[in-house]
DNA sequence: AAACTATGAGAAAACGTTTTCTGAATTAGG
DNA sequence: CCTAATTCAGAAAACGTTTTCTCATAGTTT
């Protein structure tokens, strides 16, 4: 048949040439802006439909200066904590007619800029979530970025909006509530160590150390999976620690099943606390104690930010700490009496 | 300080003036298309350095007639299958400089055709997961959809490329399994009526009965969340199967932590699979068996189909089968005697 | 040395919309 | 009944690029 005929796409032009009027009146109709005579209206619209009009959104884009997307830079697809952040950031997006563009760095910090500047360019702002980038080249990138709104990050420059949570209280909390059940040696499984929040969680911890000089804390290398966990089964067994601060839910859920194996009861022998609460948390054997963090709400924040970036712009840039909230579940315990 | 002036963006325009050049100059050395003379080429990127020129990809699509971008329709960003879909589609996009614009219809399938519709007219084709949508209305909007790729679904019209699983073989496996285990009395945990995969696997497991005249196998309402299963307890053990077939590893999981709530031994009592094998399926205890589908691969496949649309379109469009793999857990285990 | 061919720079058209501007018609007011 | 104000359709400019086309210049060839 037919096939390289009718190829083109159908365009404004089509649309007003079939209808007998000029662009500008089915601008203007498919627009809704002004008043336009009925009949013309009429005219446009069974046009429009017989022809199976779609505006072109580039086209549209350009003569608007806007084009209703913003971009989402997350380190690591692959990871609940992004996976939810870039959900609730999605759909609170979408409730207000805007679509997102993500862009994976897959844990590559020296492509975050790279991706974070060509999201910009397409979209109408980004929200970046690049926890490895390090202070300088944030901050020499931000002005080319804005609108930004910045997640699990803070930065120098009071104008770009941030949501952060507060890891080093929600360690704290995690480290007391092992204290509370008796454990007098702990061990902290550290994750990246260049990541900020792994920082803050360390700065916490100091500040705990300072709080508890009876408590021994080691901290040990480790990362931010479930294999970094799994793997370090024997550094863990090694410090004697019969409480350990996983760096997230992932490294925990590793840890858990690595001592499992092992044949170690948890929490009899050795409580685990994870961080996050990432869905699955519950689901584990025994269920994580975690230090729930409400990522949906945290992405749906950072949309709400990005509305204000992007409307008038009224009010001041906030700068929005969440808190972490205990749950104290199964796989944490009283500690062994010392035999 | 002086914050309305220098307010617009620098353009192509601003470049070629500073160079003293003209914009198609600018324009052919950003590009490096044609040759041109070296000097004129360091005037361009030197101005261009100084005034920090950031091309518009808007103006740039516009011309170009492509955006370097491709829109994903997924029902649930928040189930771990559509999200490895997902990150397979994205990373392998973004291999060949191709970018992702999510769409989440939030399981709300009339929604589904509208933002397909949206996706497709801001990109340069989609990659639809729309299991719950109609067959009447795919093929209605196929046309308006192209370049289209189908995920798990597939479509009378030959052209558009398609990757589908064999949920019926899949589920087959795994009832063989349970038979070989010594199990007589099945169980299976249907997932959304009007999904195409359950439909699939529905149809699977009628051979399965007919090849097995001898396994009793009841067909329970259940659904394709934690919940689901979690929730389906008690009608799973009303029909006294001692293998349960969940539809997939979510509801599995969820079975598997209502019955430990109940004190029932998992596989001792009852032996529970699941299907997709999503990353946490390894780590419950016990850990689930399960069909494997490559869930990546099938997103990274999409990728390669929406590659050859969009270029040459030389081969024929392929659609591909594949194939979930038997994966034996701790899950499942020998039937208990009747005693 | 003259004519013809490369080479490459600039002007202008094109991409598909929206929106300002212009002008004609219609209505209201004096 | 005529002028002024108002409404609304169409022409044209604008958005920011790329690319075709035109033309001048420099380089080759006889």
């Amino acid at each position: 048949m037919a096939r390289k005929a009718a190829n083109r796409r159908v365009g404004i032009t089509d649309v007003a040439q079939r209808a007998g009027v000029s662009l500008a009146s089915v601008s203007r109709v498919m627009n809704g802006n002004f008043s336009v005579d009925p009949d013309i209206a009429a005219r446009v619209r069974s046009a429009a439909a017989e022809l199976n009009y779609q505006p072109n959104a580039v086209g549209r884009s350009l003569a608007l200066g806007k084009t209703d997307t913003i971009g989402v830079v997350v380190p690591d697809l692959a990871n609940p904590t992004f996976q939810g952040m870039l959900r609730g950031v999605s759909r609170a997006a979408a409730q207000d007619g805007y679509r997102v563009l993500i862009a994976d760095s897959s844990e590559v910090s020296s492509e975050e800029s790279i991706l974070a500047g060509e999201a910009r360019r397409r979209c109408d702002g980004v929200v970046l979530c690049a926890p490895r980038m390090n202070e300088a080249e944030l901050e020499a990138l931000l002005p080319s970025l804005r609108p930004l709104v910045l997640v699990n990050r803070s930065t120098a420059d009071a104008e770009t909006p941030s949501l952060v949570v507060d890891y080093g209280q929600g360690v704290q909390d995690l480290a007391a509530h092992l204290v509370e059940l008796g454990h007098t040696t702990l061990a902290f499984l550290e994750g990246p160590e260049r990541s900020a929040s792994n920082q803050a969680r360390l700065q916490g911890l100091e500040k705990f150390r300072v709080d508890n000089p009876e408590i021994q804390l080691t901290v040990l290398s480790g990362g931010s999976s479930f294999e970094a966990g799994h793997g370090s089964v024997d550094s863990v067994l090694g410090t004697g620690a019969t409480g350990v601060l996983a760096f997230n839910d992932l490294v925990a859920m590793g840890l858990l099943s690595g001592l499992h194996e092992r044949g170690i009861d948890v929490p009899r022998q050795i409580s685990i606390t994870g961080f996050d609460d990432i869905p699955f948390a519950n689901y584990t054997t025994p269920p994580l104690t975690t230090a729930a963090v409400p990522i949906n709400d945290i992405g749906e924040q950072a949309w709400h930010e990005m509305r204000r970036l992007l409307g008038d712009g009224g009010d001041e840039p906030s700068h929005t700490t969440f808190q972490p909230e205990l749950r104290r579940r199964g796989s944490t315990g009283p500690a062994a009496r010392p035999q």
